[in-house]
DNA sequence: CGGCAAACCTGCGAGC
DNA sequence: TGCTCGCAGGTTTGCC
């Protein structure tokens, strides 16, 4: 599920029954995530209010009056989910529940058991080893074409493979990677240290366009529910290339029987998507 | 440092 | 129907 759309959604539909909220209650059912839960996680947060839930690229930070702040991954395959009333008796994957004082209960759920849930203080929340190396939130002021350009400079990997790397740009996944270089045109072999200059401009560009636009959509759902109140989001309907293996190209007028349409490839084992008309 | 495969897990759909 | 295989939205680690 979770790229930075993803996460956002969540953020946006948790804060408003987590901020200000004072937690009664957490209940940790599986500690064993991505890392080990806190043992001390529910004595550090239970009787503090919430004062926010803030997003750093694909993590979650929910701040507490006492000066904690519980980091929150979601994963592959995390979620969360609102239970305004008695919440369902837990299943295999519901890891954890939060309570809070309005009756409210918020279940984190993940199947794969990628994600994680950390605790840090706000005073030591910069130099937390899972942000301190982010690159810039492509949504924020910090990230435009230029900077995008300085971090690309001088790099000999595949422009595919640099975005994928949090520490060039902070919030893109193998989804949003391969809409972004099919909405700039650029091919996801082209080598990183090329895309400068006008490039660089229409791909940060790209990048802002295609994550607001999956934010507009409620983030993309595929197998998991996006959103904690059950929304599905719908993204996954707007895409260009992902997943489109052998389909036309939404921007070519060309023979899809000749083409052959979008191609696949695997890059750092990963998939990538795209047009080799359309990006260069 | 760069690049890549493996590791961590479970679920699902395709194909036989 | 039931099994096996490949693949899946992420990130770290370890090896060349």
């Amino acid at each position: 599920m979770p790229e930075l759309p993803e996460v956002e959604t969540v953020r946006r539909g948790l804060a408003p029954v987590l901020e200000n909220a004072t937690l009664t209650e957490v209940q940790v059912r599986t500690a064993k995530l991505r890392w080990p839960v806190p043992k001390d996680l529910a004595k550090s947060l239970v009787g503090d209010r919430v004062l926010g839930l803030r997003r750093r690229a694909k993590y979650l930070l929910m701040e507490m009056t006492g000066g904690g702040v519980a980091i929150i991954h979601l994963g592959m395959t995390g979620h969360m989910t609102i239970w305004r009333e008695t919440p369902p008796p837990p299943g295999r994957h519901d890891h954890m529940d939060l309570l809070t004082d309005a009756g409210v209960c918020v279940r984190f759920t993940d199947s794969r058991r990628f994600g994680a849930l950390l605790l840090d203080h706000r005073d030591t929340i910069t130099e937390n080893k899972l942000l301190r190396n982010l690159g810039p939130d492509p949504l924020s002021n910090r990230f435009d074409g230029q900077e995008l350009a300085r971090r690309l400079k001088g790099r000999a990997s595949p422009i595919k493979a640099a975005l994928m790397d949090q520490r060039i740009v902070a919030g893109l996944g193998n989804i949003y990677v391969s809409e972004s270089l099919f909405r700039s045109g650029i091919s996801p072999k082209r080598k990183s240290g090329t895309v400068q200059g006008g490039r660089a401009e229409k791909l940060a560009v790209a990048i802002r366009g295609v994550l607001a636009d999956a934010i507009a959509a409620g983030g993309t759902s595929l197998r998991d529910h996006v959103s904690p109140d059950g929304a599905m989001g719908y993204f996954q309907h707007q895409f260009s290339v992902y997943g489109r293996e052998g389909k036309a190209c939404p921007g070519c007028v060309c023979d899809v029987e000749k083409t052959g349409g979008i191609r696949r490839l695997v890059q750092a084992g990963r998939s990538t998507f795209y047009c080799t008309r359309r990006q260069r």
